[in-house]
DNA sequence: CTATGATTCAAACGAACGTATGAATCATAG
DNA sequence: CTATGATTCATACGTTCGTTTGAATCATAG
């Protein structure tokens, strides 16, 4: 007695909805936008989502739901394996960023178009976005910065948790694939398409995470030295 | 006979407009909350300014113009001093992204409203923003990018193109500063206040983005190798 | 003081926004 | 076939958007 949901409707939304937040941001995104390219009535989103905000959202969900369901499996299976010894740093790493970074060549799990939005997303203006993600990431983040604890038992936390930050912004930065400052441009770089391109990229962008990982620590100029 | 140009409404609006465009991006400030804050009337940005388009780019413009110069001019500094020799990786990264971060302390300059205001602009989703930093920063990134390659003769230039994008990145993520990810939280970080934080961040980004640089080179598994 | 051009102001413009409504249409159970 | 609830549809609501207008106010030059 009608638990059926209507499958289509609701998904040409939802798949409206990540193609143009990806293009034009959450409020450059208008809902006549959403309908029309996903063929729809307008009062459609209102009906299955509810509203603009809950749109966004379940955009988001069920596209993270699986990434950091994924990411807790296969950290518990290097745990599991490594049976109480620390993991290698290039491990923990290729969990949880090269798990997120497979999900461009799965066209099921919403492919290059969810990588870029979520790039492009994390650091959307909107209040209660970040608070989504907040909310969405925390528990998957403390179990990886904690396994990197163990493997870098000789690198203060605080610096880890920096060095986390920012292997974060390099790969959100990547994966948004912005040509803001046309960094990657006209330079004969042989590769063609951009298949090919986004092939090369996962093992240029772990090797540049591990490189920054694994760096010397900062020398702070403050406390007991000399100037200021 | 009228040259004046009335300093203070433009002033006021160009500041309101940087703080508010940083704290809800470009499509999430209205140019009546601009006027407000700037307790000015709503009619002076047009009048002054133009258009919401032409306000933004005036806002990046009068604090990038010195950015790019001041890099400009330390880049030629270090070469001339180097006298031909390749510069050292570290000093490169110093000249584009020390110039950079240093703008944080600097008030005159937009100080770290500024900075997180271009961090999360550089990842914006409006069209005409994206072109007008292309426009804006290619000369700059050209000259930064020919020094690294000097720098690094031995590393293919596709793969210090892509370093770059990286270190810019995980720069504009660190500056942007979201809490999106609650990555930098509660963890006993032992600085107190977010100057004193800022102080070390500066260090911590340098060592981290030098160690990217100077990672070993990835391996990519295609061409004539085993799988796919 | 008067004249002139720069600036400010209150008010309004048409367009687009997110959302709500109630009737029409569809699918299915009985 | 009929009835019922799910879904679609055209339309409209009330706001807010960026921009424009023309008069009022200000500063300055002669």
């Amino acid at each position: 007695m009608a638990e059926v949901r209507s499958p289509d409707t609701r998904e040409r939304i939802l798949d409206a909805a990540e193609r143009l937040f990806m293009a034009h941001g959450y409020e450059g995104t208008s809902m006549r936008q959403i309908t029309g390219e996903a063929g729809v009535n307008l009062a459609a989103v209102n009906y299955h989502l509810g509203s603009k905000k809950a749109l966004v959202q379940e955009v988001f969900r069920r596209r993270l739901d699986w990434l950091n369901d994924e990411r807790m499996r296969v950290l518990n299976a290097m745990e599991a394996e490594a049976d109480g010894k620390p993991l290698k740093p290039s491990q923990i790493v290729d969990g949880f960023f090269g798990t997120l970074l497979r999900m461009a060549d799965d066209e099921r799990r919403g492919g290059i178009t969810f990588l870029r939005l979520l790039g492009r997303m994390l650091t959307d203006p909107s209040e209660f976005i970040r608070a989504f993600f907040a909310h969405e990431y925390s528990e998957v983040i403390d179990r990886y910065k904690e396994a990197l604890f163990k493997a870098l038992p000789d690198v203060p936390k605080a610096e880890i948790v920096w060095r986390f930050h920012f292997m974060l912004g390099a790969t959100s930065y990547a994966i948004a694939g912005t040509d803001a400052l046309r960094v990657v441009t006209d330079w004969q770089i042989e590769e063609a398409d951009a298949t090919d391109r986004l092939d090369r990229l996962v093992p240029r962008l772990m090797s540049f995470l591990l490189g920054g990982l694994r760096a010397p620590l900062p020398q702070f100029s403050d406390a007991e030295a000399v100037g200021k």
